[in-house]
DNA sequence: TAAAAAAATTGGACGCTGTCTAATATTGAG
DNA sequence: CTCAATATTAGACAGCGTCCAATTTTTTTA
């Protein structure tokens, strides 16, 4: 899989049993051809540009589509609003709390021991972890 | 430290240059007497029980304040609000995602290892680490 | 203590994110 | 092509949190 093109995004959404309209194909190239973490706003936008063609009930709508049928992931970390996230293998987050950028860590290397069990009668749906960094500065007094 | 009362709140204020008003030493004794993680609507709810005596505002200029002050924690698991923990010790979280419930991890035990450098020019500023979990039930087709 | 200054609280308007609804448009099957 | 199923839409709506200017409370000063 080498490059996103709207051909292959809709391949990409017939294999997980969407139906690829023109909305939705838009919705997935904003999001995969840039490989980044996206607000709705955001994708609104993007997919927008040229000529309004989506509205905001059709981008919820197929973001959660995507996310019900895991084609993406949605990262919580800014308290007033969601990000989508193209990138479904295990991995984590830094977040830049001041720009609010959003970076990629790999879960490969990373190991997390010393975990408690897991309360009777539940299971594991997801493990979220997030370093909050911010740009190194002389503090103000 | 044993009971939290009304007084040795103020006296928890003080200490974090935070001046006691009522209002103030309300929000804290609603969050530190139950040491329940609450939202902001919940807070306003408990303070407002026996008489209404706390707008909406007080509670949010008050929270963030005492977030500021790091006399509390926030939360951020919930895309639709926040919640305040008055745990402030180093410790992560059970999220049930069907109940909204929220349960302490305490950090002792716990080890993360594997974690790449941090992007240049960046310090941490926090860790976070949430568990998602849903009750264990036959699932529906 | 009284008077003045500073700090805190307030109701309500507001903005933003996300959901819902009922009407319309598009799609796909036969 | 026709019909039924599916998708999209505008706009109303709801909830969380912020903001503002006016008022009240608290602290300071004398």
């Amino acid at each position: 899989m080498e490059a996103y093109t709207r051909d292959n995004m809709a391949d990409v959404l017939r294999k997980h049993g969407i139906n690829p309209t023109h909305q939705r194909i838009e919705i997935a190239f904003a999001l995969f051809s840039r490989q980044e973490h996206l607000s709705a706003d955001q994708i609104m936008a993007i997919v927008n540009l040229r000529h309004s063609e989506t509205s905001k009930a059709t981008v919820y709508n197929t973001l959660n589509l995507f996310l019900q049928r895991k084609l993406i992931r949605e990262v919580i970390v800014d308290p007033s609003k969601v990000f989508y996230d193209p990138n479904t293998r295990p991995h984590h987050h830094f977040y830049d709390v001041v720009s609010g950028r959003l970076t990629d860590i790999e879960a490969g290397d990373l190991t997390l021991s010393g975990l408690p069990d897991l309360p009777d009668g539940v299971v594991t749906e997801g493990v979220d972890i997030i370093i909050r960094v911010r740009p190194q500065q002389t503090q103000p007094a």
